[in-house]
DNA sequence: CTGAAAGCGCTTACAG
DNA sequence: CTGAAAGCGCTTACAG
């Protein structure tokens, strides 16, 4: 590695100003085309490049923007990433990504790190202890001092900042009345998580379906699974003291992990018990039988979220801010692991 | 969002000067305890954080380290990445992360707009593109002008760096090893991707354990499926013209989608046709038959090789740069998708 | 104990 | 047509 070639080095080379250089690399016309073309030859040569940190100090622009994210190795995250690494480099910004495994203080020191000068803008979808202690002062600091923030997926209303999300609570109900009109009567839901805004949404949404279809409500087989426990060893007790003619899993592991035991224990998907999974997974194709599943356009979050962002970075100063709540249209795509639809509904 | 508050306000508000703010705030013993207290509490009481594209410019270090991968996507690059950004926030460094999606226009923009002191290194997966066209000098262009590069999974000879990758060749040698030994003779490879070198290993890997175990070769179920031609058409077409008694997925897609098509056309798992998939994913175990694959410990391979160029980052100038290939040991899971060992082999 | 100066690499308004 | 100056926000060796 050698020394990087700097304006300072050119002008020392041809005994004119930085100031001169740097006019003449911008081909301003207050230089002389003599000098213009021998700077920029020389430039060129020497595959010159103006050092983006010392730009980022002066326009107090980095073209950067940060993500935070509870998790990577889940489906729903890596697309809405890819989502928004796809338009912010298509816009001609640097993301750099952060996994905050659930944990608030990594949500916080993350933020501190971003917030000196580092990013112009950030996204984030909330971890579990953020939502659970409600504590989300970092994220009103983060606006104050650095720039933007738009919360997707896992939001709170507390902050007032842009936000994209999931009809969650139109989605379960939605789930819950195909499986109804499918001939289940006793619903279960499964999840792994806890204490987050979406899941309690879902739970609602779940919860208005059975009433309006007069379906009564069985506490018991609302199974929030909650860290430490074994999910097998729950899920199996639920099976063997309560009746379940259909399972919704609220993320890809639980739907997927609950047909399993279903089928090891003999039940018939979807004959004797219908799934259907929250998130959608390209895998969802290939198990036995296949699982119906809610679709909740993942890829077009993180790009939604991500122009948002940048638009409200690149807004003129003094634009007045006006927030905005984006939801995402969700699909069911319909599979194997539930019943066909009866036509007489 | 207001004004970021820097050392010359705060010098501004005790009427000192800004070195004195700046040392005070380091707890210089040059300082006196009386302003040391006075700067310190208000710097505290206003949120004071020394602004990190500064200390870059300064530094000559921007404590971040950039990440190309092919795809984001792709299970394999999601557990390396989560790998890398594992060790990079232990060791205090951003990552950004970029996805060329195998093309190498983007690959070589990237590098050009991280090369000007926005990181101190990078990690990089071949797109296919760099590969096919054995185009690398915008990588040497990075390690001369930039800092260190470690290549990870696709790499290539031509470029003098560090590298982490699997054993490509032993790996297809262990899984074919695998399908002879279980009863296996006309054993197909299927791919979606050619002109990788790591492709090319795998089936030179392949091709030599047919010979030490005396097999015959036969080139037509070697089928490496070029962008632009339907999979299951290639794929059906050899199944009914060739003989083939198990299938080596050079990728995930590639092992679940052909299983899929063979039973599709009624070939029992394995008995028929038995299947052995590279890259390991958590869904291997839910589908029917659940898969044999090799297990590649990407998150491991991440960890590595962010481990790497951190390392050469650090080390101080003038240590003697020795490049180092560590290869990755892989394992095989076995599940349903092929038949067990007979003992007396 | 405090501060002026130089510098990291750049840009731009202003003089000459 | 060219350059000196000021500045983005910081640090550190050197004077006083």
């Amino acid at each position: 590695m050698k020394q990087r070639i700097t304006l300072k080095h050119i002008a020392k080379t041809f005994n004119v100003s930085i100031a001169t250089v740097s006019k003449a690399l911008k081909d301003s016309h207050e230089i002389s085309v003599a000098t213009k073309l021998k700077i920029q030859e020389y430039a060129k040569l020497h595959n010159y490049r103006p050092n983006s940190i010392a730009l980022s100090l002066l326009n107090k622009k980095s073209k950067t923007i940060g993500v935070i994210m509870p998790s990577i190795l889940n489906p729903f995250f890596v697309k809405t990433f890819s989502g928004i690494e796809q338009v912010a480099n298509e816009k001609g910004y640097n993301v750099i990504a952060i996994v905050s495994h659930g944990k608030l203080d990594k949500e916080i020191s993350s933020i501190i790190v971003l917030e000196n000068g580092l990013i112009d803008g950030l996204l984030i979808s909330l971890s579990e202890e953020a939502e659970a202690k409600q504590h989300f002062s970092h994220l009103e600091e983060f606006i104050d001092n650095a720039g933007p923030i738009v919360m997707f997926d896992r939001v709170s209303d507390s902050v007032n900042t842009d936000k994209v999300i999931v009809d969650d609570f139109n989605c379960a109900y939605k789930a819950t009345e195909h499986l109804i009109k499918t001939g289940c009567k006793h619903i279960s839901v499964v999840s792994t998580l806890d204490n987050v805004g979406i899941i309690k949404l879902r739970i609602d949404g779940y919860l208005k379906a059975l009433v309006d279809y007069n379906l009564p409500i069985n506490r018991k087989i609302i199974n929030l699974i909650k860290p430490g426990y074994d999910f097998e060893t729950e899920l199996k007790t639920m099976l063997d003291y309560q009746e379940v003619d259909a399972i919704i899993g609220l993320e890809e592991f639980s739907a997927v992990e609950s047909m399993m035991i279903a089928q090891d224990r003999g039940y018939i998907v979807p004959d004797d018990i219908s799934i259907i999974s929250f998130t959608s997974s390209d895998f969802f194709k290939y198990t036995k039988p296949s699982i119906t599943c809610i679709n909740q356009h993942s890829v077009f979050m993180g790009k939604t979220a991500a122009e948002i962002l940048i638009s409200k970075i690149e807004q003129p100063l003094g634009t007045e801010t006006v927030f905005e709540t984006k939801t995402i249209k969700t699909t069911l795509i319909e599979r194997k692991s539930t019943k066909p639809l009866v036509n007489n509904y």
